[in-house]
DNA sequence: TTGCTCCTCACGTCACGTGAGGTGGC
DNA sequence: TTGCTCCTCACGTCACGTGAGGTGGC
């Protein structure tokens, strides 16, 4: 679907592609959000490729979808990284119980999640729940069925 | 549910009561969200009632669940009003057409309202069906069912 | 009268927005 | 070389938080 080319991304694409701003990145990075490049000479331009791309669009994600402030995001966004580091480690494991207890571990981080993720869904359900028995009643003063 | 003496709140109750802050709802008075009682002596204490307490609650919802801006909450706090406003035209008037555009009008707001909340539901949706599918995968690794 | 909550400034903070002035890569 | 996007300060803004100092009602 996107352009397929491997080639670097600037900020700017970046913030086009996942619908932010440069400032926003360049916040996030100030942060610790997104994790810079320490090689990156004083002045030089900034480049990304795909997994940053997928990393930003996973925390603007959790931003918007489940309204953590940038300080809840930074445990959440740690969370993330735990769990990819205990994928590398996994993968190359072959202590068996060591991977039961990996595999634990990265339940819980994704039970935490789904937790805040339906409670959000229920509290939404209930607003439309309000709205459409509103509808409803109007619908009926118009005397026009459903 | 609630203390049912109808004795009006001050500031620190309706605070406690909806989750917030009395300078939230001071800060919601002076963007004009919230309507302050005009004839309020200098330095005397804010109080009020139910409707308030509603209104405030409704308020708080949509901009948590929604995440719309204050700016985009005037708006829908306007509309809101002139609902109220069409509902006391509504009752009074007895001109079946006027009546009818009332309530078309009304129909307006509540599904645009309706539009938001499906559109995050189903974000929402979206993400948990990702957080699921992690899941299994996890548990199918684990080797324990669902 | 003593606490308590309230009041009004007013400055601080978080998450960015928005220029100002300058440098770097097709 | 000309545009364009990028860079780094640094001040502005929105939605409040947080005292400072003072007044008002059970």
């Amino acid at each position: 679907m996107s352009v397929a080319t491997d080639r670097p991304l600037r900020i700017g694409e970046v913030a086009m592609a996942v619908g932010t701003t440069a400032r926003t990145i360049r916040y996030y990075e100030e942060l610790g959000l997104l994790g810079s490049a320490t090689d990156r000479p004083a002045g030089a331009h900034r480049t990304y490729g795909p997994a940053d791309v997928d990393r930003l669009r996973e925390i603007m994600r959790l931003r918007d979808l489940l309204g953590v402030s940038l300080d809840e995001l930074q445990e959440i966004v740690e969370a993330v990284e735990a769990r990819a580091a205990l994928r590398v480690e996994f993968e190359r494991s072959h202590d068996d119980a060591r991977r039961q207890e990996i595999l634990v571990e990265a339940l819980g981080h994704i039970d935490r999640q789904l937790e805040l993720v339906r409670r959000r869904v229920a509290e939404l359900d209930g607003l439309e729940q309000e709205l459409t028995a509103r509808r409803r009643r109007v619908k009926t003063l118009l005397r026009v069925p459903t």
